[in-house]
DNA sequence: GCCCGGAATTGACCCACGTTAAGGAGCGCT
DNA sequence: AGCGCTCCTTAACGTGGGTCAATTCCGGGC
């Protein structure tokens, strides 16, 4: 369980790392600490001062809000080699936006902000690349906010599976959902049983099969086209 | 209809130039235009290649999504002395994730993207009032997923009410709404029959009043109770 | 192989909000 | 004053998807 053990490189393969000199990733790590959860341990909650962000090696974060009734709205699941929680050291205030937590057994690296905004104010380069990923973010948030606001659920599931799909699928393609259906329904802002309801009408429609957690698209550019154009 | 009549000091009340030198703010000038728009005139459009980012001197500007029915959703109303579109120059493809266009005829200042990336490579002060700037646009739209994810028409609403709010209210106050209520509703993701009848039950309860685009909060305290906690 | 518990499915019902349609209110223009 | 906008409101009706309540499925432990 030490930091040591994650070689250089992958941490360069982290974008906002990527330009640092071996000086500086030195000093990144010396206060780094690797962070190991089990399934359903939470690394941080609502509201709670940001002193850290993190790259996640191996497992599944889910990212949520809750209302206070104590409905659930998962915002993003992160997996392995994906970076979050970087832009929380900018805002006022500096509190997590979101609660994260481990859907399965999870390691993950924890960066010290203060020590990352040192080489920051050292590096426009990598202040470059922090606002470039910073600039991803907002505008996958928008496509959401999209999302949410003029498309109906069908359309917010087909357009979630073409995301899913890999660079090179061809006609059909096989889809391995990264979290249990009740967290990507909560993903898709709809109740369980409604996701359900549609994967069913799409299989009726010979669109896709489904087993368990296994999705295959039989034809990606008629889904493409029942999906409209996102 | 020249750049020249706007004085230095009201750029960098802007946050992300309020860093700059004289020497910095003269280069941004040089490069900046001054652009009037007529009510209803369009400033870009969502997928056009952005080369500037703005600054509304007088106003008010509509940032919207179309979906491909034609559906409009609101996701911004600018006012004057706001930026907008800083975070598109660090996107891949450099293409407004959104279109812009005036509700009333308005005067901005356009800022030339290649000249502020230069002054980026210069002042790390300035990157990170950058950051700041699009971590709080970040959050922003998080809430927003949440609200539209969690929240009902009603509580959207009220708490879209709570944050229009001057920071002074006392007991009661008046809120003088941004735009027209067909395009508050979009904002707000309604219909404009379902804002105005949410409008009237508010009003009914005696919690609010409404003259035209003018809304009077009678009891601030308990539209707070109301709205929950956000 | 059997049991158990959480996840997923299915059906029946319901409701918040959208839709459609028909006024009404304010306001600039002639 | 009267016309013709656009914006807003009100009412009647429809529906997508939420809610509730049973099952059924499935994987892990023994």
């Amino acid at each position: 369980m030490d930091i040591r053990k994650v070689p250089d490189d992958e941490l360069r393969r982290l974008p906002v790392l990527a330009g640092l000199s071996d000086e500086q990733l030195a000093r990144v790590r010396r206060a780094a600490r690797l962070v190991e959860l089990a399934e359903g341990e939470h690394l941080f909650e609502h509201g709670q001062r940001a002193e850290r962000f993190f790259m996640l090696r191996e497992g599944r974060i889910k990212l949520y809000r809750l209302s206070p009734e104590g409905d659930e709205k998962v915002i993003e699941i992160i997996r392995p080699g994906q970076s979050f929680a970087e832009a929380v050291m900018f805002m006022e205030g500096k509190r997590y936006p979101v609660s994260a937590q481990a859907l399965v057994r999870s390691e993950l690296v924890a960066f010290d902000n203060s020590v990352f905004l040192q080489i920051l104010r050292e590096s426009v380069e990598t202040c470059f690349r922090v606002m470039a990923a910073m600039s991803m973010r907002l505008r996958a948030r928008v496509n959401e906010i999209e999302a949410l606001a003029l498309q109906n659920a069908t359309l917010r599931l087909v357009n979630y599976l073409l995301g899913e799909l890999p660079e090179d699928a061809g006609e059909s393609a096989e889809i391995r959902l990264p979290a249990p259906k009740n967290v990507i329904a909560s993903r898709l802002s709809v109740q369980p049983e409604t996701l359900s309801r549609i994967l069913h009408q799409l299989c009726d429609k010979g669109l896709i099969t489904v087993q368990g957690r296994t999705i295959t698209v039989h034809d990606v550019p008629a889904l493409r086209r029942y999906g409209g154009i996102a």
